[in-house]
DNA sequence: CGACATATCT
DNA sequence: AAGATATGTC
């Protein structure tokens, strides 16, 4: 009789989740009769059927003549006529039954199980899952103590979680340069993968990584450019700044046709991108907001993602006006109100470009005066050839590094970065509320968030009213001389 | 039927 | 939180 036409309670419509299955026969063998006693009448509570011998030889002799009559083999380990591993391996090889060593002591070699004595009724109810097992062709064979606190019956152990993807760094670099290389838009999982190259990754898997990643763009650039806030520069809070080791999203191809206020980054493309034409350098490198020892990768760089030649677009916006900046954490200035640290990005490139995150994580100076920030890897230098000498200013890489490790801690804190350094034009502040990596992010973007990057609203708007109360002076100083000539 | 996007589950 | 899986649509 097989398992499957001795499995009772089943119906057939199961949903696939194994049952008890009624008249399992387990033969139990133990050279103590008390403790095989015991043994034989807690099987029988659990509905076993039973058969009992205090001797190996006898048991291995009953399992040869009856070989399809059992299921499973409860043995102790120490039975004097033989030597047990004999009888595990006869067991194996003859009949591939799953034996469960009866022990003293966890013992677990070449049994798929042990049960410690004194056996507890709760542990042999379990053991029938044992059956259930070989009789799985996918079952991963594997040594597995039985649930021994509680009386999960339903629960099946056979049903292994499947080991799951880790994105690993280097993986998760390949996916952000794939899908930079596809453009977000029409990143679409297989070919995702094809570009990836990375062996053993399923379609499935990249369609999952960039069901998030896609989400995650998606709430960071509406947390960034969804203000109706009139700023000029407004990223608003990049809520789960978190997740991405290397999240870059590409600021790019979106037009920008107005300077006013409020029109400036009118519209975002499905690629989630923008366009800071004629801003010199591209990348804005939060440092990684993660503990000292936790690197982001093993360089501790910050690859920028591929910008496509294809989604240039030229546009005049902030022309010649110089604004990299290299969000790096100076490492003496730790935050003390929960506002997480940004680890510098060691980079010598970056050396002159760096910005303090001042204490009270709000303001993020640049002592600097080098108009140009930065400019950033090897990566971002070699790309940015294929956009020519202007090019290369018409297309920015946000790069939002990791701040996984510390992303928890942040909870609703933002690291308020503000750069307001005339020689260099821009001002940024960026709100990091790091409440949650992915989606579903909430936004406060009101009170407080609402001042973000207002300086560079002030500076950029005082610069304007001054030159039209130039022009409107030099106007009537010119019509009053006129008219008194 | 495969690929995709999205929702839901774990 | 992050990866897996289910579901509906094309």
């Amino acid at each position: 009789m097989t398992l499957q036409e001795k499995r009772g309670g089943s119906n057939g419509e199961d949903g696939g989740k194994d049952r008890f299955p009624i008249g399992m026969h387990v033969l139990a063998v133990d050279d103590d009769p008390v403790c095989l006693k015991v043994l034989e009448n807690l099987l029988r509570k659990c509905q076993y059927h039973v058969s009992t011998t205090n001797q190996a030889t006898t048991a291995l002799k009953m399992l040869r003549e009856n070989r399809n009559r059992y299921d499973l083999v409860i043995t102790s380990v120490n039975m004097p006529d033989m030597d047990v591993f004999k009888l595990l391996e006869l067991v194996g090889l003859e009949m591939d039954l799953p034996v469960i060593k009866l022990v003293m002591k966890g013992i677990t070699h070449g049994a798929c199980d042990y049960l410690l004595k004194p056996v507890r009724i709760e542990e042999l109810k379990n053991i029938w899952q044992h059956v259930v097992r070989k009789n799985k062709p996918d079952f991963k064979d594997h040594v597995n103590a039985l649930n021994q606190d509680n009386g999960h019956e339903d629960e099946d152990p056979s049903i292994q979680e499947k080991p799951r993807v880790v994105w690993s760094d280097e993986v998760h670099r390949k996916f952000v340069s794939a899908v930079n290389e596809l453009g977000l838009d029409k990143a679409v999982p297989k070919k995702v993968l094809d570009l990836m190259n990375v062996e053993g990754l399923k379609r499935e898997t990249v369609a999952s990584h960039l069901q998030k990643y896609r989400l995650y763009i998606g709430h960071s650039i509406v947390a960034a450019l969804g203000s109706k806030d009139p700023s000029y520069f407004r990223m608003g809070p990049l809520d789960g700044f978190g997740y991405f080791h290397t999240l870059t999203g590409r600021i790019s191809s979106a037009s920008l046709p107005s300077y006013q206020p409020g029109g400036m980054f009118g519209r975002l493309n499905s690629s989630a991108a923008l366009s800071l034409h004629g801003i010199s350098s591209s990348v804005i490198q939060p440092g990684h907001c993660q503990t000292l020892n936790n690197p982001i990768n093993g360089s501790g760089k910050i690859q920028p993602a591929v910008v496509p030649a294809n989604q240039k677009k030229n546009g005049t916006l902030f022309h010649g006006i110089p604004t990299s900046v290299d969000l790096n954490q100076p490492t003496q200035n730790k935050p003390t109100n929960g506002c997480g640290e940004f680890n510098r990005v060691n980079d010598p490139n970056f050396q002159d470009a760096r910005m303090a995150v001042g204490g009270s994580c709000n303001t993020l100076h640049v002592s600097s005066g080098n108009p140009l920030l930065l400019q950033s890897n090897t990566q971002q230098t070699k790309h940015s050839g294929a956009f020519g000498n202007q090019a290369s200013l018409s297309n920015s890489l946000l790069d939002l590094y990791s701040f996984k490790a510390k992303s928890a801690n942040l909870g609703d804190s933002k690291g308020d970065i503000s750069n307001v350094g005339l020689n260099n034009y821009i001002i940024l502040n960026i709100d990091y509320a790091t409440k949650q990596q992915w989606g579903d992010s909430r936004y406060d973007n009101n009170g407080n968030t609402n001042h973000s990057f207002c300086r560079a609203d002030s500076l950029v708007l005082f610069l304007f009213v001054c030159f039209m109360l130039f022009c409107c002076v030099y106007k009537i100083c010119q019509k009053t001389y006129d008219a008194w000539c």
